[in-house]
DNA sequence: TTGTTATATATAATTTACTTATATATATTT
DNA sequence: AAATATATATAAGTAAATTATATATAACAA
């Protein structure tokens, strides 16, 4: 991927970001929506997922259910009610972050908007 | 700041963005420039900053100037001519990765366009 | 005049969030 | 039979930052 080094730091907030819309998804599930969301642009490793997901359920952000479907174990994460506004606080953080790199890539942005009208 | 992590991977095009932009600049300038364009949300530390524009240097893709001003040194930076391209892919690169972000933190926006016309 | 803040560049030590590689196991498709 | 998709897990390595420190001049305040 060529977003490689630009991902560090997004990867969680995007976890709790998809957590807080959907309610309840699998490790697996979260890498296709975040593969289909961006058009394939990020790619969600399990190198980088899992260990972010056990250490969210060890900080009681997010807990888990086990189910066995098709003979196979999948484990459900969903914020907790107490996690809910930690989530909360780190996705406002990257939105307004995302703020901040648009000013950076569009410095006339103001300017533009005001000749335009 | 509470973005620290969040900027990893992202500094190296800020600053290319901001050179493209300006077309000269000193170092001491562009963590001004970056801190007035976020309001203060991004901060370019000069730890992050200098050996990543004497990294730029080492690649050609910027180029420096020594003046002496008020008897203090001071050191302009520019794009290389045949460094152009290549800050032109990183920033087109930080333009998409911001995409993807806005894609996962506003997963309805096409919906929510439809709906509200 | 002494101290603080602003201007200006530089680098070394440390942290840590990732990538890459590897492992295991079942189901489905070719 | 082999390859791909589904599903989770962890260890080793990388590199981009933070933090801390150093040097030096100018301007301003107490």
């Amino acid at each position: 991927m060529a977003t490689k080094d630009l991902l560090k730091g997004t990867l969680k907030p995007i976890i709790l970001k998809l957590l807080s819309e959907k309610g309840r998804l699998y490790g697996y599930e979260m890498t296709q929506s975040v593969k289909e969301l961006t058009q394939g642009k990020i790619e969600l490793t399990f190198g980088a997922l899992y260990p972010i997901l056990h250490k969210l359920e060890e900080e009681g952000i997010v807990q888990t259910e086990s189910e066995v479907i098709n003979n196979r174990n999948r484990i459900y994460y969903s914020l907790t009610e107490s996690g809910k506004g930690k989530a909360q606080e780190m996705i406002e953080e990257l939105e307004e972050f995302v703020s901040s790199l648009k000013a950076l890539l569009n410095p006339n942005y103001g300017l533009n908007y005001v000749l335009a009208r």
